[in-house]
DNA sequence: TAATTATTTGCAATTTATTGCAATATTATG
DNA sequence: CATAATATTGCAATAAATTGCAAATAATTA
C-alpha cells in the first residue's frame, strides 16, 4: 500500500524529471485510478508544485511565459495610475515599485516629463528606459523570480542612502486596522526602507485588496501619505480609511 | 501522446526562438493537423503570448511600427550562441553581456542549467529571470538609453569585486591588430573591468565585425581567451587571428 | 479495544474539451 | 480577376473532467 504523500512525491518527481506527465500514465505506473491521480495533481497545483493541464501536468519551470503576464482589472488600474500621474512633477526624484498598477503608472509617464526615477523592478525598468527624459537608475542585486524584482540586502542598503521626493508603491495586502502586510519578509524590509527614504509615499491600491492581510506586517496605513484607489472619494468602501491620517485620491 | 499545453509551449518556444512560425511547419513538426495549430495559435494570441497572422504567428517582441519583423543575421548569431553554449558548465558563475548575440545565448540556456549569472543588460536580465535554475544578479546603476544597460562608475566598482568563471562578451568593433574598440568610453571601462574580473573571457562575434575599429580602444585580441564566430575554423577570414594567443570556436 | 468520525479511493453517469475532417468562405498575390 | 493558400464553421469520435455515491482506509476518542 502506498501513502498519498508518497504517491504525490512520485508524481512530483516524475514531473521534475520529464517536465510533463499524463494522468493515464501515472495511474498505470502507480496502480491507482486516474481519478486519484487527477485529485493529487489538483492538490499539487493548488500548492503551486506543478501546473495542472488537460490530461496531465507540466512542470512550472517548463513554462516559458515570455515576459507577458495577464493583467487583471486593467481598467481599474489605469484609473488609479491616471489619478496618481499629476503627483509627478518635473525634475522630481521618484521611486516606482513593481506590480501591475505601478506598471500602468510607468506606462503613462509622458515622454516630455523630465524626472529621475529609481526602481527595483525589471519590467518597470524596461518600460521606463524607453522614455527619453527619464533618468533611470536600477537598484541592482539578486533578482527574485516571483516578482522580477531586485530584492536583497544590498538593495536595502542602496536605497537607505537615497532620498526620493515621491515613492509610488504597491502592497500585497491591506487592512485599515492591521495596515499593509506581505507574504515575504524580504519585501517588507524593502518597502519599509523605501518609505523611510521618501519624503512622500503614495500607495497605489485597487479596492479589491481592502480587508486582506498576510503574516508579515509591513507598516501602518498611517505611515503612507496618500492612497490612490479606483473608487470615488464618496464610496463607502473608503470609510474605514477616513479617520486615519492618510490622504485619499 | 502530447498534451495540449505542452504543444502550446512548443509553439511559443518556436515563435520565441525564430520570431515567426508557419502553421503548416508546426503541424508537421508536432504531428497534428493544421487546424489544431491554428486553434492553439488563436488561443495564444488571445492570451497575448504571440501575434497571429495569416498563415502563422510572429513574436510580440519583434513587431515594429509597420508590423514587420526585424532580424539581422539571426541565423549566424544563433550559430555562435550554440557553439558557446557548451562552455557553460553547471554551477558556474558567469557574466553575460548585452547585445543580440549574447541575447541568443541567454535564450538558449536550458531551464535545467544551474548557474549564477551576472549581467548589466535589462533585456538579458528579463530573459534570464525566466530560467528557474539561474541565480540572477543584476548589477545596478544608471541605465543607458542606447544600450539598455547599466553603465556607470558604480557598476564598474561592483564588478571589480566579483570573480566570474566565464564571461561572455560582445564588442562593438574588432580588428586583429588594433584589437577590440568601442564608440563609448564608459563601455570601454566596463568591458575592461569585466575581462579583469573573469577567469576566462569568451567573445561572441559575428565575422561581419572583423576589420572594424572605433576611437576608443578597449583591449587587445590577446586579452580575450576565446572568440566564437559563425565561421568554420578553416575559413580564411579567421586566418588573421590564428597567430594570436586566442582560441577560436 | 471498539466505536465513531473523517478522509481517501474507485466507479458510473453526465458534461465538457479536444481533435480531425469536410464543405464553404475568405484572403493573398501575381 | 484568377487561383492557390489559408480561415471558418459545423460535425462526429474520442478523451478527459466533474459529480455524486459507496466502499475502504486511517485517525480520533470514549
Amino acid at each position: 500500500m502506498m501513502l498519498k504523500a508518497e504517491r504525490q512525491q512520485k508524481i512530483l518527481n516524475e514531473v521534475y524529471l520529464r517536465n510533463r506527465i499524463l494522468l493515464t500514465d501515472m495511474a498505470e505506473q502507480l496502480n491507482v485510478s486516474a481519478d486519484t491521480i487527477r485529485r493529487d495533481v489538483k492538490e499539487l497545483d493548488q500548492k503551486q508544485m506543478l501546473k495542472k493541464v488537460h490530461g496531465g501536468a507540466i512542470s512550472l519551470g517548463f513554462i516559458t511565459n515570455n515576459g507577458s503576464v495577464e493583467v487583471y482589472d486593467l481598467e481599474e488600474k489605469r484609473l488609479i495610475a491616471n489619478k496618481a500621474l499629476p503627483l509627478i512633477s518635473d525634475d522630481a526624484v521618484i521611486f516606482i515599485d513593481g506590480g501591475t498598477t505601478c506598471m500602468e503608472l510607468a506606462k503613462m509617464i509622458p515622454v516630455r516629463k523630465k524626472i529621475t526615477c529609481f526602481t527595483l523592478s525589471l519590467p518597470i525598468a524596461i518600460e521606463l528606459v524607453k522614455k527619453q527624459n527619464v533618468n533611470l537608475i536600477f537598484i541592482g542585486g539578486k533578482i527574485s523570480q516571483d516578482s522580477h524584482m531586485s530584492i536583497s540586502i544590498g538593495a536595502v542598503n542602496e536605497i537607505s542612502q537615497i532620498k526620493f521626493d515621491y515613492s509610488f508603491i504597491s502592497t500585497g495586502y491591506i487592512d485599515p486596522t492591521h495596515g499593509l502586510s506581505e507574504f515575504d519578509w524580504e519585501v517588507v524590509q524593502i518597502k519599509r526602507t523605501i518609505i523611510k527614504a521618501s519624503r512622500k509615499t503614495v500607495l497605489l491600491c485597487i479596492s479589491k485588496k481592502f480587508n486582506s492581510q498576510q503574516k508579515y506586517k509591513c507598516v501602518d496605513v498611517n505611515d503612507v501619505d496618500t492612497m490612490v484607489t479606483e473608487l470615488d472619494l464618496e464610496d463607502i468602501r473608503l470609510d474605514p480609511f477616513k479617520n486615519l491620517r492618510i490622504n485619499l485620491l
